[in-house]
DNA sequence: TCGACTTTGTGCGTGCGTTCACAAGCGGTA
DNA sequence: TACCGCTTGTGAACGCACGCACAAAGTCGA
C-alpha cells in the first residue's frame, strides 16, 4: 500500500494563508474522515485508479455522498463539475492539510504484549509516522531490538526523545504506570499522545491525548447486543436466545 | 419503577419496559462516556470509595460535570440530591444498561502481532468478555493455545462460533483478508464486529461494526500538530492574517 | 458553437449533543 | 419542626453536524 511519499513535493510545504484559515474550522469528526478517505484514495492509486466521483469515494469510505463532498469542501474546490475528483490532486491535498507532507516521529513505551505488536507493525513507517524509539523500564529488555529499534530505558525519554524529534508517544505501559510516563513524555516536549492504558490521563492544554479504548469498544457492542435484545424481547416472546433461525440477509 | 436495590440480582437481569425506552434514547456518545464513567467508578469502589459527587466523578472522567450527570440521567435517577451518588449503585446500574450483566463470549480472528496481544490480555475476562475462540489460516498456528485457548482454522468458524455462542468477533488479520472474514463471521451469526484492519467494512444493516484504526488516529494527532505549528507561525509571521471573509471561532 | 448531461459545491432546514442555569429535593442543624 | 446549604436532575438555549436538494460549472457529442 503507501502511496510513496517525498516524491514530487518539498520536505516542509507551509500552509498557504489561505488554507490556514480553513484548517482552523475542520471539524473534528470531518478530519477523522478525511484520514479514511486518503487510506482509500491511496488504495485506488496504488490500483491505477486515475479519476474518482464523490458517489465511488463515499461507497467506498462508507459515508454519505454529501457529507463526502462537504468534507472535501473543507479544504479547497479541486473536483471537477460533471467529471469528479483526481485521485492523486486529492491525496496531496489531504496529505498537505493532514500534515503528512512533514514525517512525525513515534516513540512507544511499554514494550509487552501490545508494545510488541505496535513496534513490529510495519503499516505506520509506511504512512509517514517512523517509529523511533522504544522504552520500558524491564532491565530484559533494555538494549534488546524490537522490530529493529534498540529498547531504552524509560529514565532516558527525555534525552531520546529530544534527539530523535519524537512528535507523537504512545502508550502501552499498564494503567497504574500510565499518568506518569505521560508526564514524561510532556516533560520531554511531546505534545501528542496516543494511549492504550485503560486511564483517564490529565494533561496540559497544550497537548492532545486520544485514546483507544478497547474495553469501551467492547462495552458500546454489548450496548447494542442488549439493546436488540430487548427490542426482539419485546416484539415476541420474552426470549431472544438460543433457537432463533439465523435471518440475516443483506 | 424498577428503583429498589436489586442486589443478588441474577445473571440475565432483562430490562424493566421503561428501562428499554430509556436505552433505546441513550445517544450513543453518551454510551461511550458511561463505559469510562464505569471504569472509573469501578476503580472508586475497589479503593473503598463508597460515594462521589458528579464533580469529583466529572474531573475523574475528565467530562464536563452538567454532562455527566445528564449521562447518568439517561440510565434513571440514581443519586441524592445534596450529597452524591453510591459508587456500587451506580455500578451496578450503568452495567446493567450496557448489558454487561451478561457475559459476551469473544473471538480473535488473524493470531498475528496484534492477535496475540489480544488473545494474551486479561483485562477482558475480568470485564465480562471472555476471549473463547481464536481463528487463524496459518497451519503452524492452528492448535497451539495463546492465552490458553487452542487456534482453530478459519474453516471451522461457523461451528465453533454457534457452539461457544461467540458475539463479538474481533478482526485482527491483514486488510486484504478483513472483509471475507467479516463477512463469515457475520454468516456464523456473529452481530458486533470490532475491525482492528484499516478496511471499511461492508456488512448488512443488523450487524455492528466498530473500528479501531491506529493510522487515522495518528493522523488527527498530526493535522492538530500541524494547526498548532501554523498557528505559531501566524502569530510570528505578520502578513499571515490578510484574508477577508472567513470568520474564525475563538 | 451549442445543448444536454453529469457531478460538484453549498445554502438551508433539521435533529442531535452540549452547556448553562436553576428549581427541586435531601441531609444536617438548631 | 423549620431553616440552610449543598447537589442533583432537567428545561431550555445554543451550536455543530448531517443530509437534502439544487444551482453552478464543467465535459462531451453533435
Ligand atoms: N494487550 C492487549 O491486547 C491490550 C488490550 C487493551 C488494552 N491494553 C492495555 O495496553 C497496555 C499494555 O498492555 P500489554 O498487554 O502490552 O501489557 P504488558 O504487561 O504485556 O506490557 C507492559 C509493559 O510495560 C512495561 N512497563 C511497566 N511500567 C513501565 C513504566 N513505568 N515505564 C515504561 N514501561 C513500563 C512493562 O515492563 C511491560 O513490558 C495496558 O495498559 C493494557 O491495559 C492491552
Ligand atoms: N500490529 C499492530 O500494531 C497493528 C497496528 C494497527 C493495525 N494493525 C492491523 O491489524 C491487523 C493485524 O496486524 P498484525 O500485525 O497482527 O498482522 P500479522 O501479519 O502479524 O498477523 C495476521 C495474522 O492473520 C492471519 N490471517 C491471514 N489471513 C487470514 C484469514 N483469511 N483468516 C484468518 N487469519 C488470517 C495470518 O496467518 C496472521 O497470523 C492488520 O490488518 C494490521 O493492519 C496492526
Amino acid at each position: 500500500m503507501a502511496s510513496q511519499r517525498g516524491e514530487g513535493e518539498t520536505t516542509a510545504t507551509p500552509l498557504e494563508p489561505a488554507d490556514r484559515e480553513r484548517a482552523r474550522a475542520i471539524p473534528e469528526a470531518a478530519v477523522a474522515r478525511l484520514a479514511v478517505y486518503l487510506r482509500v484514495l491511496s488504495g485506488m492509486a496504488d490500483q491505477g485508479v486515475t479519476a474518482v466521483s464523490s458517489e465511488e469515494l463515499s461507497q467506498a469510505a462508507g459515508v454519505n455522498a454529501a457529507k463526502l463532498r462537504k468534507d472535501l469542501s473543507y479544504i479547497g474546490s479541486y473536483g471537477t463539475r460533471g467529471v469528479g475528483y483526481d485521485v492523486e490532486v486529492l491525496v496531496s491535498h489531504i496529505e498537505r492539510i493532514l500534515g503528512l507532507t512533514r514525517n512525525h516521529s513515534v516513540a512507544v513505551v511499554g514494550i509487552g504484549n501490545l508494545g510488541h505488536a505496535l513496534a513490529n507493525y510495519g503499516g505506520f513507517p509506511g504512512r509517514g509516522f517512523p517509529v523511533t524509539a522504544l522504552f520500558d523500564v524491564d532491565p530484559d529488555l533494555i538494549g534488546i531490538p524490537v522490530g529493529g529499534i534498540p529498547v531504552n530505558h524509560i529514565d532516558e525519554i527525555t534525552a531520546v526523545c529530544l534527539e530523535r524529534e519524537v512528535s507523537i508517544g504512545v502508550i502501552a505501559t499498564p494503567p497504574p504506570a500510565a499518568q506518569s510516563v505521560c508526564d514524561r513524555l510532556v516533560s520531554a516536549g511531546v505534545q501528542c499522545i496516543l494511549n492504550f492504558a485503560p486511564v483517564v490521563l490529565q494533561v496540559p492544554d497544550n497537548v492532545e491525548v486520544r485514546k483507544v479504548d478497547l474495553a469501551v469498544e467492547m462495552q458500546i457492542l454489548s450496548f447494542h447486543v442488549a439493546r436488540r435484545a430487548d427490542e426482539a424481547a419485546s416484539v415476541s416472546d420474552g426470549n431472544g436466545l438460543g433457537v432463533d433461525g439465523m435471518v440475516i440477509r443483506p
